[in-house]
DNA sequence: CATACGTGTTACTAGCGGTAACACCAGTCT
DNA sequence: AGACTGGTGTTACCGCTAGTAACACGTATG
């Protein structure tokens, strides 16, 4: 039980560990967010209890495998946000980096924002959005958080940055999954549009000629 | 089979319907999304393949409870949107009804964003967002329609109008998810950031001291 | 009376998430 | 050597789900 021989375990268990998650990715790639717990295992080449002595429940290996894209994800995103260039250019980047990264890989999408929370009815209580994406949330926390550094908005300037934080990132996110069903227009012209609502121009504009305006 | 005999039948079924999707609705208010086909027969009164006679299946009657609740908020938005007062209050109106919405029935609104989508993996395509939230895509196009109507944008009307439609229900819809679980402020105060980040506040916004500006 | 039909049931299948119980194989202590 | 311990792996099972086949009752029509 000394030390090396510990490390020497945990390094193994670690190593299983992510070849477990890679082939978990794959089976989610290809089959989505209701992959089972027998498909996975059977691509990874062994049964089932080992899975759940490794990650708990589906609901752990789920969040395990989400972990890894966020971050990942969120990393991007993040040099996106910090590159040195003036503000409007940064949110269009960061917008562009965003809707790349969906449309690249629509499954990996699907699942962190549907996680498909488990089949036996665990969790009763009722407290809505806690597990529905913990992608959005993280996202939108972190732009809170940027916001809140860099821009100068008065007294109330941190909860205007949060609200606007997680509006923001769920104005990204909709459009975007709506843009990726329907792919209406170029990239591009989407973050263009985007850019231009947060620029304002919905208050700037002026009401169509006979109605009183929206 | 003559037809008065045969409306007679339909509208028995018809009756019969709703009071199955009534008792749907009461299961769902108390389980959440994951309530079951069990669950939802045994409080109407009846057995399993009733419920399957008159909708398919499960997706057919989490799609027809959704239409119901969906319709119902439409609705309202529409009544909000409709008002005779300048845009900003309209908006500000429309986001209020969002908001209390969704806070008076947080388990009806938790089930209309995450249907939960089946337990057999039905659906093979990676067809994103497609059975992902029919509410929040409804909500999109008809404020992009409303936005199309009423707003003078110039040449590409169409497209501004439908992205922001879409933009602007996602970023209710997040802000309104974050603040519902955490309940950092009224709604009047969230209300009122959402609406100046919809008036381009983010982008007259001056840079912190120090900083580059975001 | 027989025949069709709508309404309801029981009893079942196949698959899911999750677990208990057992087998094997390494290294360690006496 | 021999017992003992801990990690890795298995099979076989439980309780649950969605969904279905097959059968039973009542009721109008030929």
């Amino acid at each position: 039980m000394d030390t090396t021989q510990r490390t020497d375990q945990q390094r193994s268990a670690d190593r299983r560990r992510r070849e477990l998650l890679e082939a978990a990715d794959r089976v989610v790639l290809r089959d989505g967010p209701q992959a089972s717990m027998n498909a996975i295992a059977a691509e990874a080449g062994i049964t089932k209890p080992i899975l759940y002595r490794h990650f708990g429940d589906k609901g752990g290996l789920y969040a395990a495998l989400a972990k890894r894209h966020t971050d990942a994800l969120l990393d991007s995103l993040r040099a996106a946000l910090d590159a040195p260039a003036e503000r409007r250019e940064r949110v269009e980047a960061t917008l562009d980096t965003y809707l790349a990264a969906i449309e690249a890989r629509p499954q990996v999408y699907r699942f962190l924002m549907h996680p498909a929370e488990g089949g036996t009815a665990t969790e009763q209580g009722f407290d809505v959005g806690k597990h529905s994406a913990p992608l959005l949330r993280r996202m939108g926390e972190e732009l809170a958080q940027v916001i809140e550094d860099r821009l100068d908005l008065g007294p109330e300037s941190q909860q205007l940055a949060r609200v606007w934080g997680h509006g923001i990132v769920g104005m990204m996110h909709a459009a975007g999954d709506w843009w990726l069903g329907e792919r209406p227009c170029s990239r591009a012209e989407l973050v263009r549009c985007l850019a231009d609502l947060l620029w304002g121009r919905l208050a700037a504009a002026g009401d169509r000629v006979g109605g009183p305006g929206f």
